[in-house]
DNA sequence: CTCGACGCCATTTTT
DNA sequence: TGGCGTCGAG
């Protein structure tokens, strides 16, 4: 990924004669509240003619004599260049896979700042990833030197983050309140509903807090919604109370959810315009990195932060600022994160939300070979509505695409680690070379136990993650509640974590009082401690009712903890420190060791790790507080530990989900799980548009390798601990066979039956590997290699007396039996062939909608 | 209040 | 198949 830009010669760029040495030393370390100079005059007030020039000057000096923004454009291709160099209007770069655009992304700020164009202070570059944020950050820094750090080059969510912690108290926050990540906020969903007495069963917190997420992504609050939802509407107004509900808890817990990051930013600029023009005097140019994956929330704050294209609507603007100039890079074949609210058509209606936009395609790709492309170009163009785009390379034909069919994901497995040694032992190819895709987590179990069985150096990366841990997360629980004492659900968290004698009796005693006396969980926590009579604020202090003697003990012991947790950060004790006290002294650490269970054992190895991780953060930063540490354990999480270090330095090959991938680069990939029902996922087969968001992942994962592509799947594979059998995937029919090279075309079976097939086993046949088919004949389906277009091999599995391969002719009225259903009637049919689906009525008001490929339904 | 048993349910997830 | 949450018995 860095190649291109590692082997730039960069003339005259040491860094150390960048700075014009009449700028006064300035602790960088100050950065955290830059923003108090609006405008940045204090220290890069460059209007002076005279300093303008010294700055140019010093760019330009030494090396080639070449002025600096020559050597920015050195190298690049005119689409590069024109993306690097374009001044004025709003810019949308399309840049395909593989296409240099970080390098763009990151030149084009050098351009910037090289030119005089802007000042470091003036720039917002926006990334979805802090990995992709240290590594641009770092880049512009190698290029313009240390005054880069004056930009914000953040996440979407930091750089909300940073905004919220200075106007707090605009908004009634505490500074240092707390974030909650998608598991905190269940947690409170779950508090919310129960509160609701919602029957769980019928209104699932879970859905209920992805819904949320949903609505806050759409900028859609509890009012709004509850405005639009119609009482008769049981589910939507249960939604509708617990979101507010589920609001007002946040609020009075001074906390916010991922979502609300943004949300809140987006509502606070609209309300506080002199906020607003605040940032929009202090970013002059704004760039969004991987623009097809922000949500409408995004997109809103955009638009707030860089103001609308005013050249457009003619529309004056009351602070009289023309709009920053606007910069936003993505690929919406790249788009994969739509089930997380990501909206595609941000990207591809850029050009009309911005008239005066100006569009730049970047089609070379100097990643991969042409084969590899090909493929992927392949697959991608069977989207439908999808703005044509070709990549191309000059590099080079390179390999076919390597295929291969095998009868079980171990098979597959095993497969794949001959390769990795064959490939050692041929040209030299190293396990960090190597990277190995999967649809879903689950899959990586077959490979691992390959990996381990021949020896070969593995690492996992995603996953369950490291601050998903629960360990972790208690321990980051009292952090938090020591940081915010309103936190509820981190006090609820480990409120009888370990155990201290405080079950729920205890908790919802706590909590009534709260209710009733209209304070927080922690302050009612206070209450429940303080001694009998006790009074405070010349009032006394209310009785926590319903708390027995014991319990109440124990709250007080809870209480004191808390106390002198906080006495010790109030103190000002590093964070490495108050988690050693709370590890500690609540007996956690000591309740873990002492268990025989050997998990317990890694648990105290990751709170170790986390203490490592604290101590590091008091390093670089001898200033950071326990909020500091918090923020970055809630949005830096661990997205660092994966990256970089996967493929190259450590000789690993690297298993991941093709989420996971995206970004990442390698010579050689394997793609495992082609089949349809794992990838595509059986979630999305019936709905076109999440099939295209599959396609596109298919994409991401083709175009993630270099010279070496290997397609892979598995006759049959378990999931669930029941063995399926799975046909290959649609995506591997979209690739042209000339671009292939099968070294297994069919599995055991479908040789078996004398034809390749993706026969469907009867429902309920027990097919173990390795075991033959009892009726041996199959009606012809696919075969392997070369297929002869597609056929109907939409068998809808028939009763295990008749197999069939082909779909029952179904036809409006059939009378048809289900293998779980019971007897229906067909009373709809939409699509044909793969993809038929037919709506049966099952009777008793059940109409389901079955994908006849995959439903054992049979035609009576 | 704690612990064990049972039953349910299972994508992807930058922040 | 396994991890989690809810239920019943001590």
């Amino acid at each position: 990924m860095n190649t291109l830009f590692d082997n730039l010669p960069l003339p005259g760029l040491s860094t150390t004669d960048r700075l014009p040495s009449a700028v006064p030393p300035r602790d960088d370390l100050s950065t955290g509240r830059p923003a108090g100079d609006p405008l940045g005059t204090a220290r890069d007030d460059v209007t002076d003619p005279v300093e303008r020039a010294r700055r140019r000057a010093g760019l330009s000096a030494g090396g080639s004599g070449r002025p600096d923004e020559a050597a920015l454009l050195e190298g690049l291709n005119p689409q590069q260049r024109a993306a690097v160099v374009h001044t004025g209007g709003p810019l949308l770069i399309v840049a395909g896979a593989g296409s240099g655009k970080t390098r763009v992304l990151t030149n084009r700020i050098a351009h910037l700042l090289a030119t005089g164009r802007a000042r470091p202070g003036e720039i917002l570059a926006i990334t979805f990833t802090n990995k992709a944020a240290a590594e641009m950050r770092e880049r512009v820094e190698h290029l313009v030197g240390p005054d880069a750090r004056r930009m914000w080059v953040s996440t979407f969510h930091s750089a909300c983050v940073r905004i919220l912690r200075k106007e707090h108290a605009t908004l009634g926050l505490r500074s240092s309140f707390s974030i909650y990540d998608a598991a905190d906020s269940q947690r409170l969903m779950t508090l919310v509903c129960r509160q609701l007495d919602l029957d769980p069963k019928k209104y699932p917190p879970k859905t209920f807090s992805r819904k949320v997420s949903d609505l806050k992504n759409e900028l859609v609050d509890p009012e709004d919604y509850a405005a639009t939802v119609s009482s008769a509407n049981s589910f939507d107004s249960a939604l509708a109370q617990a979101y507010t509900l589920y609001n007002q808890r946040l609020r009075q817990a001074h906390a916010l959810d991922f979502d609300d990051l943004i949300m809140v930013t987006v509502n606070m600029l609209q309300a506080f315009p002199a906020v607003a023009e605040h940032y929009r005097r202090r970013f002059r140019h704004v760039l969004v990195d991987e623009y097809q994956d922000t949500n409408h929330a995004q997109y809103v704050l955009v638009r707030e932060l860089a103001g609308v294209d005013r050249d457009a609507d003619g529309a004056g603007d009351r602070d009289g600022l023309p709009p920053a100039e606007l910069t936003v890079v993505g690929d919406a074949d790249q788009s994969i994160y739509a089930f997380r609210g990501a909206t595609i058509r941000n990207i591809l209606e850029f050009e009309e939300d911005y008239p005066s936009a100006t569009t730049i395609l970047l089609e070379q790709n100097y990643r991969s070979t042409q084969n590899i492309l090909s493929a992927a170009n392949a697959v991608i163009s069977r989207n439908p509505g999808r703005r044509a785009k070709n990549l191309w390379t000059d590099s080079g034909e390179g390999p076919l695409v390597v295929g291969y069919v095998a009868d079980s994901e171990h098979e597959e497995a095993r497969f794949i680690a001959e390769e990795i040694d064959r490939l050692a032992a041929a040209d030299g190819t190293r396990p960090g070379d190597v990277a190995v895709f999967y649809r879903t987590n689950a899959q990586s179990r077959a490979l691992e136990e390959v990996m381990v069985r021949t020896g070969i150096p593995y690492k996992v990366v995603g996953g369950t993650r490291f601050y998903e841990r629960k360990e972790i997360k208690d321990a980051v629980a009292y952090l938090r509640a020591v940081a915010n004492p309103d936190d509820a659900v981190n006090l609820r968290r480990i409120l009888n974590v370990p155990k201290r004698g405080l079950g729920d009796r205890a908790e919802a005693m706590i909590a009534a009082h709260a209710e009733r006396e209209r304070v927080s969980f922690g302050a009612a926590i206070a209450d429940a401690a303080a001694e009998p009579g006790a009074t405070r604020e010349g009032r006394p202090v209310p009785e926590v009712l319903g708390l027995a003697t014991r319990a109440r003990t124990q709250v007080r012991a809870f209480h004191q903890l808390m106390e002198d947790l906080r006495a010790m950060d109030a103190a000002g004790a590093r964070p490495a420190e108050v988690l050693d006290a709370a590890l500690d002294r609540s007996g956690y650490l000591a309740e873990l060791r002492a268990s025989e269970d050997p998990q317990d054992a890694t648990r105290v190895e990751n709170l170790a790790e986390l203490h490592a991780v604290a101590a590091e953060f008091s390093e670089q930063d001898a200033e950071g507080g326990l909020g500091d540490f918090l923020e970055r354990v809630s949005l830096v999480a661990d997205s660092d530990q994966i990256p970089d270090a996967a493929g190259q330095e450590a000789g690993q090959v690297t298993l991941m989900t093709v989420h996971t991938a995206k970004g990442l680069e390698f010579p050689v990939v394997f793609v495992t799980g082609m089949e349809d029902g794992t990838f595509p996922h059986q979630r999305s087969l019936t709905e076109e548009d999440q099939l295209s968001e599959e396609r596109r992942l298919a994409y991401v994962a083709l175009t993630r390798a270099r010279q070496r592509l290997y397609l892979s799947r598995a006759a049959v594979r378990t999931a669930w601990g029941m063995p399926q059998e799975l046909p290959a995937s649609r995506f591997l029919d979209d690739i042209p066979g000339s671009l292939l090279d099968w070294r297994r075309a069919e599995s055991s079976m479908d040789t078996l039956r004398g034809r390749a097939g993706s026969g469907f086993r009867a429902a309920g046949t027990g097919y173990r590997s390795g075991e033959g088919r009892p009726d041996g004949r199959r009606a012809p389906a696919r075969s392997g290699p070369v297929r002869t277009g597609k056929l109907e091999s939409t068998g809808a599995r028939l009763g295990s007396a008749t197999p069939r391969a082909d779909v029952p002719g179904l036809d409006l009225g059939d009378k048809v039996t289900h293998d779980s259903y019971g007897v229906g009637t067909v009373v709809g049919l939409e699509g044909a062939g793969s993809s038929a689906v037919a709506k049966i009525d099952f009777g008793g008001g059940q109409v389901k909608r079955l994908l006849l490929r995959y439903s054992p339904v049979t035609k009576l």
